[in-house]
DNA sequence: CATGAATGAGTTTTCATTCAT
DNA sequence: TATGAATGAAAACTCATTCAT
């Protein structure tokens, strides 16, 4: 695993702390506004720790998107959709599940896909880790999720399944973001609440299995 | 129309030359990392100008996104694809069209982009500006183009048009990145380079209007 | 000359104030610290504006010293000495010169010989033109204010004229040296309280002419 | 002698790696470069002792540098020359041991010579101390090395013994600093390696001894 | 009106020193 | 008594914004 320092030791519960209230304050102002004495007071601990244990503040970072993949992926339990009946159940389940994640780790969620277009903005130094993380991560998590799925299915003759997902891969992301708005717009939002999200998604799945054009 | 500032009287050419700079500057660095001083050095005016005409950064920014964004609107020639013949050749030349203003226009495309995934980064006054700017756009630019397509095809009963909105615009989204991963890492690229994005694109295209599920 | 960032307009004003104040503090301090901060203030400038004129502290320093030894050099009066009658006149007018010229100097005195210790603690990027400086100043300023006298008196044969000048810098170092001493014991020192310090040099340099073995 | 913290019972080995550390840490970076904690990881003991044994940073500096000249001092072994026959073979004798010296502790060589000219980076409060030791050291050690010579050559009537050390001691001054500048350049020098620095300064010491002027 | 020199608040990072264990 | 993890003051440098000219 991705080890920072391997030679300070940690607090666990410090790492912890910092790992949160980072999590937190990367999501809300983006890495360059993000200030380290913020992360370390919200997390309870001195500026000096967060230095000690992280090195930096772009390996804080690189540390903090690593661990919220990684808190995610452990999260999903796939079974929650993989053993539903039909593909109809099978995509709203997945759908209601990935809100309801997003609900519970709003600032997981948000950092995960803002990690991604801030690339850039980091320092060279860490900018292929970041990038390597990405890699990994469009392969596997939440793609993942569906992939299962769509091996059971029988694809029309001629449709290249990585362009499948890429489309999935796509509609997750705009989900994403119609769910973020809506989040912020109602901070207490409750999972009943993003029934037309769902039903909106449902319905984007459904062009995508039998297409738009009339027959 | 938006306008800044209304009670100081503007020499147009200067407005015209800061906001192109400011389009170069923005796209490139992103909204903290641009630097007001070469966007008003690259435009050739005085930093004093800039704030005098524009008031602060965050509202330069503002001006600059919805220019760009209103700039992208104009140009587009409608024309070069909705007297297409069938299907296929529309979309086709629709992607083709958009990769050669993207092309013609990288900055402005990229800074289209990118001024969404920045949103909460800007200053929170102008925030709420920024997102009616994307509400609007949403509705408008991009997918227009595809828009009296749309109108005069066949939709299978049950596909519910803005869903079909939804997804174009998912699909405009992730040729727009590929399309500029690969313009980065291909500097002089010309529209005959990007035939496999193209390519890609049609097979997306044809999954959404045929589905990918097996009959 | 030496120019720090041309491109930068400077108020000649402020430069005289923000060398002499950072002669001070360098020269009190030492580089490492001497903080920008408190040069700024002594010289009634913003912190900025000692940025934006000199770049980093580093090329402060650069500058500061440079301009030390520049005034030192051009304020030295030649004359002073150079037509005295006889040997034991000249070396006690040049002498006392420079002790009323490092009354009149102090910080400047002390600071051109400090630099010399304190090469290696300055940025790397610095140290081959601070080098470059001494190297120059060694073979010119300190020395050459002797050369002429050296070069109109007969040597003993087999002297080298290389090995009397390192010997006449020594000694020059230990007057400075001493004289420092005093003035800091007794900071408001007048000319005639360095009567022993000249006359110990004045024996110093006997020892030098004549030897000090008996014949 | 001046003793740290008397109330401190302490472990003489760690007393001594403390010491011998600090010495080698002292002289490469300065003192304020020095970091303590770099000085207690290569003595092998925790940071606490150091502080619990030395107080701070600044009576550490002291300790070490007072406990470096008396290590120099109780080093020299003054047989090697003032048994020399004549006066030559004397002094080549006592400059090519200082050097050997040199070689062989040039950590301790360094450190004492440096840290007169860091005198005034060092806390206030130990700056008398340092100063002190310094009048002290002037007096005995470097000088002292040829003090029984002195005192047996006969002396040119008017010539002041202790102006004649202080000539002594500044040609020792310049030597060290030669020999240390090709120790730099030359790491695994070898004594061999330092002839020409020991001509040059015999030469030095005959011009001292006879004089520059011709008669 | 236009200019661009000047300002100084704000941010990252280091390291001597402390003190709970 | 020894340890070394934790602290937080301190310092260099940036850049949006102002305002004297």
């Amino acid at each position: 695993m991705f080890e920072i320092n391997p030679d300070v030791p940690k607090d666990p519960e410090k790492v912890e702390r910092i790992l949160v209230s980072a999590t937190k304050i990367f999501a809300k102002n983006g890495y360059l506004q993000a200030k380290t004495a913020d992360i370390a007071k919200t997390a309870e601990v001195s500026k000096g720790i967060v230095f000690r244990y992280f090195g930096d503040k772009g390996h804080l970072y690189l540390a903090t998107v690593t661990d919220v993949i990684k808190r995610l992926t452990d999260q999903a339990d796939f079974s929650v959709w993989t053993d539903a009946k039909d593909l109809g159940d099978m995509i709203e389940r997945a759908v209601r599940y990935k809100i309801e994640l997003q609900l519970e780790y709003p600032d997981e969620f948000r950092l995960s896909v803002q990690s991604f277009g801030e690339m850039n903005v980091l320092p060279a130094e860490i900018q292929p880790a970041m990038r390597a993380l990405w890699q990994q991560q469009t392969t596997t998590s939440l793609t993942t999720l569906e992939e299962p799925v769509l091996d059971r299915m029988k694809l029309r003759p001629g449709v290249d399944k990585t362009i499948l997902k890429k489309l999935l891969n796509a509609i997750g992301t705009t989900a994403f973001t119609d769910a973020e708005a809506f989040m912020r717009q109602h901070p207490d939002a409750k999972i009943e609440d993003f029934e037309p999200i769902i039903k909106q998604i449902q319905a984007e799945y459904e062009i995508l299995e039998h297409g738009f054009a009339a027959k």
